[in-house]
DNA sequence: TTTTATTGATAGTAATACTATTTTTTTAAG
DNA sequence: CTTAAAAAAATAGTATTACTATCAATAAAA
């Protein structure tokens, strides 16, 4: 099987040391999943996670700068497996419809491990992502990390997703906002059924992906949908263009 | 004017001392505000705060238990802002596609302040919740906080939206989904817009807030369109819920 | 005016986020 | 197999954070 044998390629920028190319990398890697996942970010520290693998705080200073870098390099692996999985299942597609609906399948889900690879629990890695994620791009230093292409990752995926919604709709005006609503609502519907209940339509539980994919698949349908005028709404487009409320 | 009496309602279990009451709470809401803004939730400490209002940590721990409350405290103000604008200017109107105008209108924008009520910049708080708002409950312990009622004025938001759709589609399945999106997505987009604007077809500037609004508007026309069977689509909405990918 | 509540000043602790140094272990090359 | 080089472990140390505690000064209320 191919997919066994694809590598996720990380901007050396946000390492010190490849982590992938030593056991004591490796096993940083492998296990800082397991402690985010388990303590949360903020309580998750180098000195515990050198703990937790037999080693010291001092040696994970020489592949991560700090902890900040190492969960971009985390982020980042996640996008580039998203990446990889949309590329192998889209690979003999030719119908962008079906394209669209392999990549809600792909972000809504996680269920298929590529667990021969590499080291990463890529179930867990999802869980933090659902978590956390958004604590990596939203601090004040986001311009300095960007100008180093840290989040390279996240718009090749979004570009993945805005290639083939123009594919359906070429004259769709919002492409790359759809394209990142997609994959955010993914997340926080997924935290939200989880947590704030009231702020999602889907409820935890064993069909929770099942659902989201299929209100994905609703959302994207719609917002794809050609623009027509008979809407159901009393209020035509254009009146709402030019109707202001009085605040 | 009514607008400049309403006055917001904050869970009582977030804060120590109602920081409303006194000189130094309502120092202590209106620099950390400020402070925030300037340094980031992270460096955002109470010793920097105490100092910038010619006080001490001690005493604004008489007010807070810790940092993370009185943000939670802020977003609530924030919350309840909304609300407060949603109410205002949905008073008189009977129409739901007016009202959902409104509330895109109110979302996407904070132009107005309440400047004569109290001592917060809305517009400052404004851009603390676009930039660091989610890390108020994308944390290890969103439960308990959600157990004592932390984000009830964020419900309460999305559910005045939920309301108004529930008018213009009953049968719409998705409301809380969709209300919780349009408010992340708002807040997402000026965020990317300034910082990865690959990840937003809106750019920064001037028009910003008028262009989100205009993209809000077509999002939620095109997701409560009545559910047709002609889509562009060449795959029918019964073929994409049959459909599997082979992953 | 006196009691009480609030704030300010100061001190102290454990933990965090590092940096630095030195020894031990592992690996790689001759 | 030996030796040199690289990597990791052990240890120590610093500034800052996130608190808690105490006591004096000041403001407010009775």
């Amino acid at each position: 099987m191919y997919p066994l044998l694809v590598n996720i390629k990380i901007n050396d920028k946000i390492y010190v040391r490849d982590p992938r190319k030593t056991n004591l990398g490796r096993k940083i890697i492998e296990h800082s999943v397991l402690l985010i996942d388990e303590l949360g970010l903020e309580q998750f520290t180098f000195k515990k996670l050198g703990a937790s693998i037999g080693s010291t705080e001092g040696s994970i200073y020489r592949y991560f700068e700090n902890k900040h870098k190492l969960f971009v390099y985390l982020l980042n692996w996640y996008w580039e497996w998203m990446i990889v999985r949309i590329d192998l299942n889209t690979l003999n597609i030719t119908d962008p419809n079906q394209k669209l609906k392999i990549i809600i399948d792909v972000i809504a889900d996680t269920a298929i491990r590529n667990t021969e690879i590499e080291f990463v629990n890529e179930e867990i890695l999802h869980r933090i992502v659902v978590t956390e994620g958004a604590k990596g791009y939203h601090h004040k230093l986001v311009d300095e990390d960007n100008e180093e292409q840290f989040f390279h990752s996240y718009k090749r995926l979004c570009e993945r997703i805005v290639n083939v919604i123009i594919e359906i709709q070429p004259q769709f005006r919002y492409a790359k906002s759809m394209a990142s609503m997609l994959v955010e609502s993914a997340n926080n519907n997924i935290y939200f059924a989880q947590h704030l209940p009231r702020l999602s339509d889907l409820s935890k539980g064993e069909y929770l992906q099942d659902h989201l994919k299929q209100m994905l698949y609703f959302f994207a349908l719609q917002l794809l949908r050609n623009p027509s005028t008979n809407v159901l709404s009393t209020m035509s487009k254009e009146e709402w263009k030019t109707y202001d409320s009085f605040y």
